[in-house]
DNA sequence: CTGTTAGCGCATTCAC
DNA sequence: GTGAATGCGCTAACAG
């Protein structure tokens, strides 16, 4: 059998009681007791079960999940993953609120990160915007030592935990590569279609691409990007009005949402070269359009892997234990036709899939 | 408070024992009891707690994983990764033993499926070979309701009761697709280097890669397959007689391992048209390869990942519950040299890296 | 400062 | 057939 506290209490003579205070580092006990316990703990290779722990202590996580309101699939489809998180809670332990805040808004996500704070959670996740105000409202977080993890779009520079998204450096360079590479012979510029270089992930995305687009393929130039703000009507105009203007246009990334706008105006289009699209996150209408050939990769990010990964992690901070590195690498998937996943498995399946929202 | 048994117990109007042997459908039960706790269940919106009842049963997990041994290095990142769970044991109440066994050899597989047997585990996983034998033995397994899950290549016609491992019909599409327009305008044959055509991962890859080449890039003729039976050194002799013997070579698909020999025939190569290389599984030699520019794209199978999943989903089966489907999806990693994650975390990791191994 | 005691939610003897 | 009592490993009052 595995040592227990009774087996330490008897190795150092001491009670269970005093054990337990040197086991969760609480005050009250002489630095000689909490010697003797601690090398007895370590004597007889003493690991702690933490089922048994959650037990007796009854404890519930209660969480806040702070993402942007709005006409988004992406975030829509992160959204019900949280609620699907939210329906194992009973399994899991957990306690999760979900706050709306309107999209690129600093001052709203401030708000909402002082909120939480206030009811004392233990942990937040959030979609971060990079501004000093919103790093200031996480500090103060981190401060009350509340767990933070970042969801999708990270925060430098901030005291966060923790954060459960895709490299989008890699990200962009992986697009620059195949876009390249698909390109092949063929020449002309090249245009980008962003939502807002206020958020992190949009200016990490373009700086990759940037990058390895003036590297290995100096022959495409880059036309200046295009800020949809991640809205389907602002982008079709947008991409629309770029592809008249150069009908030599030779490929298209999408770093953003708003996809449902950028697929509008490919199929509006009725002459020019062809066009190799990339564009971020797999949805219905992404999805649709890569099967139609309209869209040649999708790199996306797994929402369900985020959220689910984002409360192992608050959970592991809470209890300060450490968490599985691998597991927690959130991957940039890369979908073409080919390897798209089925939309629904259908035998144990019990969630919602990625994609099937927008 | 979430309901407990003390609460279906009053709701019901019987005792403890009773109701848990309704829970735990054991005999001893009128059928009118029966039916008024159940009742009460359903009334009061009972939701068991697992963890409690694990640790009033003490319960551990005893499983047993069947790897093939040899100089693979895949299969030794696989088998490390089982040893990483291994260090989480105690943790995980499970209690996991590691067989290998001479690959591509379907009898030495059946004889360790049946001593696995014979210690009636909780659970079996197992690199599956294609043979009415080894279909024969799972069965066996699952006649003495022993949950089976098969790992990294799968058993179609067997009752085993998952596959942790990836769609390898979309996994040989995918990589013909990226060498399809990779290629873009060049001309020439190419050439495929598999393992055996005994596992059925490897059938599976080579259907789905030649299905797309010939529908969609029919200008490029396929090479006989090469049968390099996953060895370095056969790998090596076959693709430089390969490459000898047609100069005009312009692709290569390994979708086995045993890519040391390839990378090394290629490095020797010293005349020829360039030539676009996709291959399987990172490791530490796909991953420099990859670096070097020598190996074009490499689809991966998360080890750590598809042994974690198993035994995610031989406990739920164990306890007959339910999994969260889309978690135990295994995905086609893609990787180019510009989304290769680090080779080490540094910070929160605990287990080896895929990759790591050779 | 330290020890005793009673649970957390569930499973499992043993009586009745 | 059914119920009462005890314990899984740990925490948290409450005494001393």
């Amino acid at each position: 059998m595995r040592p227990t506290v009774h087996d330490i209490a008897a190795a150092a003579g001491v009670s269970l009681a005093t054990v337990d205070r040197v086991l969760n580092r609480r005050p009250g006990v002489r630095g000689v007791t909490r010697e003797k316990v601690e090398q007895a703990i370590e004597r007889i290779g003493y690991i702690r079960d933490v089922a048994a722990a959650n037990l007796a202590k009854s404890r519930v996580y209660p969480f806040v999940f702070i993402l942007p309101s709005g006409d988004n699939s992406f975030m829509r489809g992160l959204e019900a993953q949280v609620r699907a998180a939210i329906g194992r809670s009973p399994a899991e332990r957990t306690a999760i609120s979900i706050v709306t805040v309107p999209a690129f808004n600093p001052e709203a996500l401030v708000a909402a990160l002082d909120e939480a704070r206030a009811t004392s959670p233990s942990g937040v996740a959030v979609v971060a915007i990079d501004s000093p105000d919103v790093i200031a409202a996480v500090d103060r977080l981190r401060g009350e030592r509340i767990p933070v993890v970042t969801l999708v779009s990270d925060l430098a520079g901030s005291k966060r935990d923790h954060f459960a998204g895709v490299d989008n450096i890699a990200a962009g360079r992986t697009a620059a590569s195949l876009m390249g590479r698909f390109l092949g012979g063929r020449s002309g510029p090249v245009a980008v279609l962003a939502g807002s270089m206020l958020v992190r992930d949009h200016r990490e995305r373009l700086d990759g691409f940037s990058a390895v687009m003036n590297e290995s393929f100096p022959g495409h130039a880059l036309l200046p990007v295009l800020e949809g703000q991640d809205d389907p009507a602002l982008a079709e105009q947008l991409v629309g009005e770029a592809l008249a203007a150069s009908p030599e246009i030779a490929g298209i990334y999408s770093l953003g949402a708003g996809n449902r706008g950028l697929i509008a105006a490919l199929k509006r289009r009725r002459n020019g070269v062809p066009v190799c699209v990339i564009a971020h996150e797999l949805t219905q209408h992404t999805r649709a359009a890569l099967n139609d050939g309209l869209i040649d990769a999708i790199l996306n990010q797994d929402a369900g892997h985020e959220v689910r990964s984002a409360i192992r992690v608050l959970k592991a901070k809470a209890d300060g234990v450490a968490v599985i590195g691998a597991q927690e690498r959130i991957r940039i998937d890369i979908f073409l036709k080919d390897n798209l996943p089925f939309e629904r498995d259908g035998h144990d399946n019990q969630e919602p899939e990625p994609g099937r929202q927008d």
